[in-house]
DNA sequence: ATCGGCTCGCGCAA
DNA sequence: TGCGCGAAGCCGAT
């Protein structure tokens, strides 16, 4: 029987040598059932061996920054996963615990688990938690990249130096990996488990979540709703979208990202979609950029370059500069409090930090004028970068992404960009301005839109 | 409205 | 070794 797994797509971290009794997929980057190449793998695994397969979930009840926005929404799709895999026969458990790698580990040994399935995720606390299960004796461990449509320990074995070096190795494979999901199966030999529902009302007790920061209604979570507004996006919103996705006053965003982020939606179906609703077109062409060539660009900074929210991960030529222009008189500087209540002098700045903190996104294009200034505003670097990624993990939804890291680093520390006319504060990054907005949109109108909390 | 200069370094052709 | 060119720019000259 061929996998069917393009093995490509899996790391093996450690085999056995003792016959495989049971398998668990560990979800965490990828919370869905469908399009999800973890579980599929998982499933495989577990019918190759003639085992039963579940699902774990770890949730840390006061996971830094994490509040009621992020909880309320991942909370909401983990529901619709249990009730999915449930069809599938398929048990799902959640373990919420202080120390989520104890408790897993407790977990696997107690219920004679012996193989692993994690989903890929390049940021630093997964990639701990994948070295804690390879310490682990006789576990067999795979790690599945689920989130990519091309792998990213694959695609590329080095820090990228920008999107035109990772785009032609991306455009390549493709062809390859952009491929249809098999179907999974309804699994036979689950009694030996039991499915057992998840208290959800204890879960949300358990959870310490900052109440401040409120849940956003304009959004809602889980797959099903994921794959509405793709088919909307694909629909109605692609036709024009390389000409006014640039412009926050227009709705022309594919408001995918918190799906993409919490995996309740594959960037391969996305993908898929896309193709297939409208011939190659400009539109097309720059949403697909985004989807595949930057998000795969961002995953590669962070796999490669495990300081990628700090200034030690910028470009060389930017931290020689920054060193340059440390002390550089600012006119304007701003604290954190100041920032994060978005009082400046600059009602445009002020207007993209309001629609993040009340609606949980910010425009793309506004999110590097946002990030620049912060920069320009700030009395070092360090501050700026750490107040950028504070701002953005509190309040988006897509925030502790690597979309986030990877495009504040590109603000603020020149990553995946080129050289500029040097000035101050900046050097040779590069710089935007209010004029510069100006010119391409119709800031008032947009500023007027947050005010009235209308924007999309 | 449009254009050129500004600037760095990778990747590839030679 | 030389050369082309790059996520979203800015600014001043024409």
């Amino acid at each position: 029987m061929p996998m069917k797994v393009d093995l490509r797509r899996v790391i093996t971290h450690k085999i056995t040598e003792s016959p495989i009794r049971r398998v668990v997929y560990r979800m965490s980057r990828d919370q869905r059932v469908n399009d999800n190449w973890a579980l599929i793998f998982a499933q495989e695994q577990a019918l190759l061996h003639g085992c039963p397969l579940e699902v774990v979930l770890t949730l840390t009840p006061s996971y830094p920054m994490a509040n009621q926005r992020h909880y309320s929404f991942m909370l909401q799709g983990l529901v619709e996963v249990e009730r999915g895999l449930s069809e599938l026969n398929i048990p799902f458990r959640v373990i919420l615990n202080e120390d989520p790698t104890s408790a897993f580990e407790q977990y696997v040994r107690s219920n004679g688990i012996n193989l692993i399935v994690s989903d890929f995720d390049p940021l630093r606390i997964k990639r701990r938690w994948i070295s804690a299960i390879n310490q682990m004796e006789d576990i067999a461990h795979y790690e599945v990249d689920a989130h990519n449509i091309v792998p990213c320990h694959w695609v590329s074995q080095k820090v990228e130096f920008g999107a035109y070096t990772i785009r032609p190795k991306v455009r390549r494979a493709l062809e390859e990996f952009l491929t249809e999901f098999p179907p999974l199966k309804k699994q036979s030999c689950f009694d030996r488990l039991g499915l057992q529902p998840t208290s959800w009302q204890e879960v949300e007790a358990g959870i310490l979540a900052d109440p401040s920061v409120k849940p956003i209604e304009w959004l809602a979570p889980g797959e099903a709703s994921a794959r509405q507004r793709l088919s909307q996006f694909v629909e109605q919103k692609l036709k024009g979208y390389s000409e006014r996705r640039n412009n926050p006053t227009l709705d022309a965003q594919s408001n995918l990202s918190p799906y993409l982020h919490f995996g309740q939606l594959s960037a391969q179906r996305v993908a898929i979609e896309v193709a297939r609703g409208a011939a190659t077109s400009p539109d097309s062409e720059a949403f697909l950029e985004e989807l595949i060539v930057r998000r795969e660009l961002s995953d590669n900074f962070c796999y490669y370059n495990p300081r990628y929210d700090s200034v030690e991960g910028f470009a060389d030529w930017a931290k020689k500069d920054i060193e340059l222009h440390r002390d550089d008189p600012r006119e304007f500087i701003y604290t954190r409090e100041d920032l994060e209540q978005a009082l400046t002098h600059d009602p445009l700045w002020n207007a993209a930090q309001t629609e993040m903190a009340t609606r949980g996104k910010m425009h793309g294009y506004l999110r590097m004028y946002w990030a620049k200034k912060i920069l320009e505003w700030s009395p070092t670097v360090e501050e700026a970068l750490a107040t950028a990624i504070y701002l953005n993990d509190k309040y988006s939804l897509d925030g502790r992404d690597p979309n986030g890291y990877a495009g504040i680093a590109w603000s603020i520390g020149g990553v995946h960009d080129r050289a500029w006319f040097p000035r101050p504060i900046f050097g040779k990054i590069r710089y935007m301005s209010y004029n510069g907005c100006l010119s391409k949109f119709d800031v008032k109108a947009y500023i007027a839109m947050v005010t009235a909390g209308k924007t999309r």
